[in-house]
DNA sequence: GTCTATATCCGGATAGAC
DNA sequence: GTCTATCCGGATATAGAC
C-alpha cells in the first residue's frame, strides 16, 4: 500500500528464480544445476540471484516449503469428508506420492543432505522445524477422533507416522519399478498392518508392552524440538 | 615382503594417505578438510592424493570397508561365546558404536550423501554392496541357531536388524546427551522390543500377521541388492 | 530497494609434463 | 608416481545504474 507500483520487480523475481531453479533441478539435477545456469535461465546476473536467495541451499528450502503447503492443500477434502482412519492415512500418504512423482531425480540429489540435524535443509534441523510441524499436523489430523486411538496415544502415533512416511519417501526415490508401483503397494500394506496393530495394543495382552514403547521413545525425546 | 624397501612410495602412500584424511577429518570434519589440506599433511602434491584416491569420496569409501572389518573383527568373540540372541545382539551393536564415538562429526558430514542409491557412498548403493553384505551378515550371525527364530524368517531378520541399526546410528549420530547414553538406551530398549515380540509372531494369535509383513518386504523387495 | 557487471576467492577435479 | 598448471562452479565483494 505504500510504494508497491507497476514496477516488474520485487518480490515477483524471487517467484520466478525459484521457479526457473526446480524446473532445471527437476532436469538436469540439482548438482547439474549451476547457480549461473539458474540466473541466466532466468534473465538476471549471478548477483541478482544470490541477492534473491543467500545459497543454491536456501532454494531448497523454499521448495520444501512450497511443497508442504501444497500437500495440506491436497489433503483437506480427504481430512473433512473420509469416515475412517485407515482411508485418510491412504489419502494423505498417496497425495504425498502423487505430488512427489516427478521430482524423484531432485529429491535423491536433494537426499545427500536431509539427514544430519546440523545441516539447513535436513529435515531434523531448526531451519526446518516450521515445515517439519506442519508435516506431523496433518497426520495428527488424520487421526482424528478415530476410537480405536486412546487420546493420550495420538501425538506419539502422529510422530511414528510422519516417521514411516519419511522412510517410505525413501523407499520411493529409489524405488525403480514402474510407475513406482512397489511404492504403493509399500505404502497400503504398512498402513493396513498399522491400522491392525493398533488397536491390538489397547488389548490386556500387549498393553505393558505399549508402555515401554511409550516410555522408550519419551526417554529418547524421539522426534521432539532438539534445538 | 617382496619388493617393499625403504621406498617411500607404492601402495604405502595410499595407507598413508587414507591414516592422515582420516585424522584429519576427525578434527576438522568431512567438508572442512581440503584435498589440498590431506595432501599437504602426507607430504605430497595434490596430484598425488589424486592419484591414490579418485575422489574424496573414495576416501570415504576405504574408511567404510575399514569400520567394517574393525566391527566384525570385534564382534567375533561376542558371537561365538554368549549363549542367548538377546546378549549377542546387544554386544554387536554396542561394539558398532563404541567404534564410531569418536567419528560422530565426520559421520554426520558423510549422511549428506548416505542416503540415494546412486550416490556411491550410500548404504544402498552398487559400490557398497559388499561392506553392506558382510555388515547384514553379522546381525545373521548374531541370530545364529536361537530355537525362537523360525528357521525362514532369519535371513529377513538379519536385514530388519541391519535396518534398525542404521536407524540407531542416525539417531546416534545427532544425539546430543552426555556421552550418547540416549543412543545406548534406546538401543537395549529397542533390543528387548524385538526380542519380546518376535517369539509373538510365531504364535497362533499373530501367525497370519508374520505372513502379512514377510509378503510386503518380499514384494518390496526391501534391503536386497537392487542392481 | 533491485539489479548489473566484474573481479576474486576457494576447493574439487583433471591434464600433461617430467 | 609425482608435480605444476588449469578448469569449473559455489560463493563473496564491490562499484555503480535506476
Amino acid at each position: 500500500m505504500t510504494t508497491r507500483k507497476r514496477r516488474p520487480s520485487g518480490e515477483a523475481s524471487r517467484e520466478h528464480i525459484l521457479s526457473i531453479a526446480l524446473q532445471l533441478f527437476r532436469e538436469k539435477g540439482f548438482d547439474g544445476t549451476t547457480m549461473r545456469d539458474i540466473a541466466a535461465a532466468a534473465g538476471l546476473s549471478l548477483g541478482a540471484a544470490y541477492y534473491w536467495f543467500p545459497s543454491k541451499e536456501a532454494i531448497v528450502l523454499a521448495y520444501y516449503a512450497r511443497q508442504q503447503d501444497a500437500h495440506a492443500e491436497a489433503s483437506r477434502g480427504a481430512l473433512e469428508t473420509l469416515p475412517d482412519l485407515r482411508s485418510r492415512l491412504g489419502a494423505v500418504m498417496h497425495a504425498k506420492i502423487d505430488m512427489l512423482k516427478d521430482d524423484r531425480k531432485l529429491l535423491r540429489a536433494i537426499l545427500r543432505s536431509t539427514l544430519g540435524a546440523d545441516e539447513p535443509t535436513s529435515v531434523f534441523s531448526a531451519e526446518t522445524s516450521d515445515v517439519r510441524r506442519k508435516a506431523i499436523g496433518i497426520f495428527v489430523d488424520a487421526i482424528g477422533k478415530d476410537d480405536a486411538i486412546p487420546e493420550d496415544a495420538r501425538p506419539l502415533l502422529g510422530q511414528a507416522l510422519w516417521a514411516l512416511h519419511l522412510g517410505l519417501l525413501l523407499y520411493f526415490v529409489n524405488d525403480a519399478s514402474e510407475d513406482q508401483v512397489k511404492t504403493r503397494v509399500l505404502v497400503d500394506g504398512s498402513l493396513d498392518l498399522i491400522c491392525k496393530l493398533a488397536p491390538l495394543l489397547a488389548s490386556p495382552m500387549l498393553g505393558p508392552m505399549r508402555a515401554e514403547i511409550t516410555a522408550l521413545f519419551e526417554n529418547a525425546g524421539l522426534f521432539a524440538a532438539k534445538k
